[in-house]
DNA sequence: CCGGATGATGATGTGTACAAATCCTCTGAT
DNA sequence: ATCAGAGGATTTGTACACATCATCATCCGG
């Protein structure tokens, strides 16, 4: 696969795991594949080598006969996701750190200030949205493209449960403000981080921050109300 | 996909994948989706659903009207995949261990002597196999599903390059038999400590025992002859 | 009224013909 | 002799028809 059939592969692939992360297509959700098809306007089999991908990863499954769902996840294997990723984000400081050039400082800033811009007006979407441009940015700092891969993968897989958890809870404005708030914290002492060339910090911060973000949605899923909420 | 396909596919995937790690592909080489339809007794189709997650996953690349040619891989990839293969080592340890029980040490054992009879008639292609089914062993103590998929994925994409190397010194038996022995001491150092049930130790001995075959490895390529095969 | 067989329906999996792209060879003009 | 270009051969990519499988409604018998 090569040239223009490739990169329109790339381009359904990476809209319907987006789709999938942000919950446009909810878990449990059946993909029909004579619909996409007719969507991209082409034929089944390039939409088969998109969802061979997907379940290869994870994302869908598909069973004869019956059609291709969207997985969900237990809370088990989200545990050992989030884990990992903790372990994974303080590699970005370790492995082939790049020193950030003053585009990539003023990169962080934008970022900065879309995440206050979102604290205005928190929007679970955007959110989402913002946290991923965060990661690709991230991922930036370090030449290591496995690291990039995998970070890239264990996000995606966490992300779509951290939204259906948010969204399903009993106070999800209130909650949504507080993670908008923490996600700021985040950015801002990330792209101080930066600012100084101190890429093992950069690791540090995402990394207590990833572990926290966990340790939030599990009190928030038991049904706790976090002290900055009350 | 599902059922008897399912095990047809798994069935290829892996011994496609095995054929290329051990060189039975070297890097370069065409693959013709023909061939392949012919010698698994099937249709162009399902190979090519094999084909496509050979390639997601890196080990081979097909080209529009030319053909599907297995990779090599550059020093400088092969240095991040290394490097990241030794921070994933020490995680077998701290993510999800499994308390090893008697049939789990016993296995340890049984490569303990594997890996003693290999000494005394050193084979690169018996090494190898080891070396595979020791990583799945390994694997077996954790239960940390992604990184288990990972550590796998990095390793495979080494081993072929560790061969080719090897493989292509002048002193290629000395330094087989060196390996050998090298990692007749890292069996037994796990399966001490895997007996023990120290699967922290496992993880810490794991780790330094890849950087140091990696250290080897980058030496032999410079086309140092290390002291013990003096 | 219930229960199992049975066929209709609709989905994914497979086989195959054809399209598109690349490579190699042959030809012919300069 | 050399190089440009056309054309054939080869190989992957795409479209489509058909096979296979699972599900569900229906019907018949007890």
């Amino acid at each position: 696969m090569t040239g223009e059939g490739r990169a329109r592969f790339e381009r359904i692939y990476a809209l319907l795991r987006s789709r999938i992360c942000l919950l446009d297509y909810p878990p449990g959700m059946r993909l029909r594949e004579e619909d996409l098809a007719e969507e991209f306007e082409t034929s089944r089999t390039p939409i088969r080598r998109v969802l061979a991908r997907l379940e290869d990863e994870g994302y869908v499954r598909s069973v004869h006969g019956v059609g291709t769902m969207v997985t969900d996840i237990d809370s088990a294997s989200l545990e050992q996701v989030y884990r990992l990723r903790v372990e994974l984000s303080e590699l970005i400081g370790r492995l082939s750190p790049i020193v950030p050039d003053a585009e990539t400082i003023e990169a962080f800033d934008v970022m900065r200030r879309r995440c206050e811009a979102l604290a205005k007006a928190p929007d679970q979407r955007t959110f989402a949205q913002l946290n991923m441009d965060f990661l690709d940015l991230l991922m930036t700092l370090t030449e290591n493209e496995p690291l990039r891969e995998f970070s890239e993968r264990l996000y995606y897989q966490t992300t779509r449960f951290w939204l259906k958890t948010v969204a399903g809870l009993e106070r999800h404005e209130e909650a949504l403000a507080s993670e908008t708030d923490y996600f700021l914290r985040e950015i801002s002492d990330i792209a101080t981080a930066v600012s100084c060339g101190a890429l093992e910090t950069v690791g540090q911060v995402r990394r207590a921050h990833v572990a926290m973000s966990y340790a939030r949605l599990k009190a928030r899923a038991r049904g706790d109300v976090l002290p900055d909420e009350v």
